[in-house]
DNA sequence: CCTGCGATATATCATCCTGATATGTTGTGG
DNA sequence: CCACAACATATCAGGATGATATATCGCAGG
């Protein structure tokens, strides 16, 4: 999946928008941030911050090359360049995160909004879970005419693979549908917690 | 993701040896087959088809409707090229489907190969499930690494999105636990059948 | 002590894939 | 009888990836 431009461009000032970064953190903190660890290459990354930073959105902060007085072990390293958000860069990335498009029904668009969710209005937040909601909606509807109507076609393990398919954008669906009463009952702060060691898991 | 040639020229194989098929229809095979309806653009397919011809393990069956009209030169009607196995694919196919190398850990190389599991030998299906297996299982290690590591740093939101993940690939694991179980006891034609008709899903 | 390895860090480029687009045919509902 | 959707083949600009090159740093083990 070729990676919108804006997705990507937008991620990069949310990320920075925490603090000024070099591109090698830069690039592991995106990983997270648009979807489950994909990482994405540099020959995507510097082209995207030169856009930025060609539109004034970020800014090089030139680091000392220099080792001023004492002699640490941190200093003589190779030129890193650090990249730091400008105010115009932060206006953008508000007006970004308070209005979601089509692109925020997507993979990455709503990874990508639900990692700055703290810095999205509530009722954006809602209009956000529930076009993604529906977005999968369709998905799983799309999934369960394929396996009903393959039912007979497909062999044994086809059909499974494909049922396991419907029943994990089931699941996606009702994860939604969590967030969502999360959100309408109250702010979200302290979700149940769901047990972060999960059970066992046989040999 | 790139897609490797050798997966796509197998399943291409695959597909083929059921019946001869023309490109629209063999696209539309290859989408079921390739992981969960990931379709592949023209552009990938039509150079693999020239890969295959070229090394005879496919060959064009030319289906003439034969107009025999006067009209302007040009006007021939399109032509439907129909593609078929030859002798040749029909081993080097089933050579691949006993012969599982580390592409079969992968999303699409396993996804090939379930695909194909009715034409694959048994002890070789168990290989190839218990090699996926333990592929997951070094990605729900990693996740559950990054979700511990990170319950402190990300966000509420970010947390859950990353234990949704967890939870996902956890999910996958015991699917895999339950297909090396049936293989190991019988043949696995009569599964559960795990209600295709889905519970409620309220609104 | 010093050697090698893995992580940190930046950068480029050939290769190849996707999404858009063009063109034309068949079938069908209004 | 027309419009529109599905069928069918094909090309290409644009762009992402994975490989590769370069260089420094921290450290484990010989």
């Amino acid at each position: 999946m070729p990676m919108r431009h804006d997705v990507l461009e937008f991620a990069v000032l949310g990320v920075l928008s925490d603090s000024p970064l070099h591109g090698y953190e830069l690039r592991k903190r995106l990983a997270v941030v648009l979807g489950p660890f994909r990482a994405l290459s540099y020959g995507s990354l510097y082209p995207c911050l030169r856009r930025l930073q060609a539109r004034r959105l970020i800014e090089e902060l030139a680091v000392t090359p220099a080792t001023e007085s004492t002699a640490p072990p941190l200093s003589a390293r190779r030129a890193r360049v650090v990249y730091a958000i400008t105010a115009d860069g932060k206006e953008e990335f508000a007006t970004w995160a308070n209005s979601p498009g089509p692109e925020a029904w997507e993979d990455e668009g709503f990874a990508a909004h639900l990692a700055f969710f703290s810095r999205t209005e509530e009722r954006v937040r809602l209009r956000i879970l529930e076009g993604r909601r529906s977005r999968l909606e369709e998905r799983v509807e799309a999934l369960r005419d394929s396996v009903v109507r393959g039912r007979a076609k497909v062999d044994a393990y086809t059909l499974t693979l494909q049922q396991h398919g419907l029943d994990g954008a089931e699941r996606e669906v009702r994860w939604l549908n969590e967030l969502i009463q999360n959100e309408q009952s109250s702010t979200p702060q302290s979700r149940p917690a769901q047990a972060i060691t999960t059970p066992e898991e046989q040999a």
